[in-house]
DNA sequence: ATGAATGCAAAGACTTTGCACTACT
DNA sequence: AGTAGTGCAAAGTCTTTGCATTCAT
């Protein structure tokens, strides 16, 4: 199941919160993205769909959308990236340190042993993905 | 091979950078650390080792053992904490996000497919861990 | 000896918060 | 209508940087 940007606004409001339209745009920006962004470029691109959005609404909404686990933030060179996922299960984000790009890997049966095991240690992980920030075939 | 303090320290001088007393004293209070710490309490903790460990080398510090895959640093709640590895080969870290405590999760088969599809994909992971942030046992 | 590394303090960057106003439900 | 959500700007944190001095090689 693809976490499209109709599924994502459909979490936000199952969850009890109010769809609007910055937090519409916030969400189009990062589902768009082929890259993790910093809250100002994500402030940015969600401006071309809604013209006044502020840079502590995208904040708000990012600190939201990690809590329900639909987004995840990262952290490359002190600074902090945002990301969502495209898939809703269990997966690894490749992050690159230098282009921001994002590689996703499917999780198949190593990721299915993993979630086995963290079952069996009693950890809850809060996200679906799991980051691995490097440098991608490219950028090496 | 286990990561430890006389281990980090070789690896720096092997970089061919200086081994000195605060160097030696963060090193220190990382590998000591059942939890992940952010600077300011590394810097009290290795205050305790060597007396004048100024902030802005902590800082100078983990960007230097992040760039050398020796430390990561996880973001929990917009705020920076950083985390050593007692294993050197890739594997997994818990980080709780409300203890910040570590659990470390042996690799195996798991992670050695991981390696191999990250291999496939050309991905230079820059980490021996992976982080994984939740809510561990004890705290939900 | 000599240049890398340090501490301090100042500068800079990132994030959060207060408040009057707007707009979902 | 009523309240959650918003933008702005100010406040608060976290991080980086400049520079004279110290210290590892």
């Amino acid at each position: 199941m693809a976490n499209t940007v109709e599924n994502l606004v459909q979490a936000l409001s199952d969850a009890g919160y109010r769809v609007t339209q910055p937090r519409r745009a916030v969400i189009d920006a990062l589902s768009r993205a082929r890259r993790s962004l910093d809250p100002e470029e994500i402030c940015q691109r969600a401006r071309k769909t809604h013209a006044e959005v502020g840079l502590a609404t995208v904040y708000r909404t990012l600190d939201m959308l990690q809590e329900l686990g639909l987004c995840s933030r990262v952290q490359i060179g002190g600074k902090g990236y945002a990301l969502t996922c495209s898939e809703s299960r269990l997966h690894y984000h490749l992050v690159c340190r230098k282009c921001h790009g994002i590689v996703e890997m499917e999780a198949d049966d190593a990721a299915d042993s993993l979630q086995r095991r963290l079952d069996s240690v009693g950890f809850k992980s809060q996200a679906h993905a799991i980051e691995l920030v490097g440098v991608c075939d490219r950028c090496q």
